[in-house]
RNA sequence: UGUCCGAUGGUGUAAUGGUAGCACAGAGCUCUUUGGAGGCUUUAGUCAUGGUUCGAAUCCAUGUCGGACAACCA
């Protein structure tokens, strides 16, 4: 028994199934491709959410049990929304999700690096191949980057003249307006015959500059009356003057989605392209794209999944945008949002977060999570991992009276009674301490274990108390319990078998140290915030709560990788504004069964 | 309205023609120097109607309900 570690005591995690890991392993099984390659295909425009971190799970997931590779990749086609902050939390988020887990997974490029023209059969091909960290450690001359969908510009323009060299594009000059209503009402554009040599002339005066935003836009050439709107002669190109965070002013036409997307995935050697329900629409026109160039190599393929909702919480960018500007959060990395850095902050790990992402499982139903769900991994894991440490967020005095003044006692206290080699550690006793406002009751409810007048309570770690005497002010406010303590209760002592029906914490009040601890709660008050369009109406007043606690002095060297439960109360990790002063982040309560028997009468 | 997709306890998911299972939530018991954790027990489900079959959550038909999309966003 105790030569067991923490590895091997813990189950050996089941690995999931869900319908797209079926057919990756049927693929697998038939031998299809060489190796499984998906992607993280993000946009630069917004922070990453628990719901990219459910696809960042997915992705790196098949990738790390099918011993494939998993791309990073910056879907930046719209520098009007996009910024470099965005691409470096994402970056940042990414990596910190899957440390310790996919790392070798994913797949990076060699900085700067362009795909490569693969002359074969006498077809052209962009390949750009992507590297693992384990090779990165043999080219250490190099850095890495993740993949970008701008670095690719030059390939998807040469793919559009191919478009329009076969007949299957033309420069449209319809107005934003008309074409929506062309496009809605089944007609094809005026401009839908072009030569291709006009199409090409205007197609390249587009990208020279000569025209300005919203004149004219490169479309496919589909079907303009198809039942799916997606083929009804799609936009490709669209004119935008704007500076893009990568590739400078370096072009003024920026490929649409459906067009670059999927290009991007074939230049990767992606395998299995997921993405989420709404892209489902889209996936004939992601085969006609791929299927209506010369393109030498295996095609990729869609595959698409139910995106995370998540009860008590807002999950779209903009919402989440709406929140920072108009500072109802500190910010991102706010421990309150959604979002994979201010979940972090809060404390929660990346192996709870993972541990979420397995168990709510993929389906294409659009369901709405409990975040009782989310809840449970958090405990789980930091019920594992915490160190226990005693402290007192809302002080009231106990003064043991039958102990001499100046008298000091170091007691031994378990750091972890689920991980023996956590070890113990030393709390000092003393006269004065302090105790939990709640644990004291002058007029308890039925079935109050704590302390109440005249009745004993256990000192966790300590002796078994007795309250003699209950000392308050003018006004009657509670100053001070005066109780005696039973000297032979401490452990190992003659009386330390006796049964009292309570335990509680305490801090001794000389040795205390204090630390401003911030009690997080749920951003809003109901499951579906945005269920009737004003979601701020619903935001929880008392999401933050901020006090000032007394700790016991061993947390005075608390460190940022570490988790702690502060013993009856709720899990706790040190924010990072911590400098002289300590500064904790509530990330979750301890399951409260008292709460609810009292709630009962 | 059109296209596409979906429907299994309160919630999320398994069962791929052969015993409807798991997790969360709820209830109860037990244990406990954390009213935590652990252990045990328990409540509760195949959208509807037909059909195929020895046998249907699963296959087929029709219907109902729900969702996504219909941006020069991704």
């Amino acid at each position: 028994m105790s030569l067991e570690n923490k590895d091997s005591a813990a189950p050996a995690p089941i690995a999931p199934s869900d319908f797209i890991r079926d057919i990756v392993a049927a693929h697998v099984a038939e031998n299809k491709y060489p190796r499984i390659h998906t992607r993280f295909p993000p946009e630069p425009n917004g922070y990453l959410h628990i719901g990219h971190a459910k696809s960042i799970c997915l992705n790196f997931g098949i990738a790390h049990e099918f011993g494939g590779i998993c791309n990073l990749r910056m879907d930046d086609t719209n520098p009007a929304k996009e910024d470099i902050e965005y691409v470096e939390s994402i970056q940042a988020d990414v990596n910190w999700l899957i440390g310790g887990w996919a790392e070798d997974q994913l797949g990076l490029k060699p900085k700067g690096l362009a795909p490569e023209v693969i002359a074969g059969e006498g077809k052209r091909d962009f390949y750009l191949p992507a590297v693992t960290k384990s090779e990165i450690e043999n080219r250490q001359a190099e850095t890495f980057e993740p993949f970008y969908a701008s670095s690719y510009f030059d390939q998807i323009y040469d793919y559009a003249e191919e478009l329009i060299e076969k007949g299957k594009a033309f420069v449209c000059d319809l107005t934003p307006d008309q074409t929506d209503e062309y496009r809605r009402n089944g007609l094809e554009s005026p401009f839908r015959n072009r030569t291709v040599e006009e199409n090409l002339d205007l197609f390249q005066r587009m990208k020279k500059g000569e025209f300005t935003d919203g004149i004219r836009t490169l479309r496919a050439k589909i079907d303009a009356s198809a039942p799916n709107i997606w083929l009804r002669d799609p936009l490709l190109y669209r004119i935008k003057h704007v500076e893009h965070h990568q590739t400078g002013s370096q072009w003024c036409i920026y490929p649409m989605y459906d067009f670059a997307h999927c290009l991007s995935d074939y230049i990767e050697g992606i395998t299995h392209s997921i993405c989420t329900l709404e892209f489902e629409v889209h996936r004939p026109l992601y085969d006609w794209i791929l299927e209506s160039l010369n393109l030498p190599r295996t095609l990729p393929h869609q595959y698409e999944f139910a995106r995370l909702s998540l009860g008590y919480t807002v999950m779209s960018k903009r919402k989440l945008m709406q929140l920072v500007e108009e500072k109802l959060v500190t910010g991102w990395d706010d421990p309150r949002m959604p979002t994979i850095c201010g979940i972090r902050r809060r404390g929660v790990t990346a192996v709870a977060l993972r541990a979420f992402a397995y168990n709510i499982g993929i389906t294409k139903y659009n369901g709405i999570t409990d975040v009782s769900v989310l809840e449970h991994a958090i405990r789980e894991d930091l019920n594992k991992r915490s160190l226990r440490r005693l402290a007192v967020l809302r002080p009231i005095k106990v003064v043991i009276t039958n102990v001499p003044e100046g008298k000091v006692e170091e007691l031994d206290a378990v750091n972890n009674p689920e991980d023996e080699t956590a070890g113990k550690r030393k709390i000092p006793f003393s006269r004065e301490l302090f105790i939990e406002r709640d644990d004291f009751q002058e007029v308890p409810p039925p079935k109050f274990f704590r302390l109440k007048p005249g009745g004993e309570v256990r000192l966790k770690y300590a002796y078994i108390i007795k309250c003699d005497e209950v000392i308050k002010d003018a006004s009657g406010n509670l100053t001070e319990l005066r109780c005696t303590a039973d000297l032979d209760s401490k452990t190992g002592g003659a009386t330390s078998a006796r049964k009292v029906k309570g335990t509680i914490h305490w801090v001794s009040a000389t040795h205390a140290v204090d630390a401003e601890v911030r009690l997080y709660d749920r951003l809003f008050t109901v499951p579906e915030p945005d269920a009737d369009g004003d979601f701020k109406q619903h935001l929880n007043p008392h999401s933050l709560e901020v006090i000032t606690a007394k700790l016991e002095p061993s947390l005075k060297d608390a460190t940022f990788e570490a988790r702690y439960q502060f013993e009856r109360l709720a899990y706790f990790a040190l924010d990072k504004d911590s400098g002289s002063k300590l500064i904790f982040n509530r990330t979750i309560t301890l399951k409260d069964a008292w709460a609810k028997e009292a709630q009962k009468s």
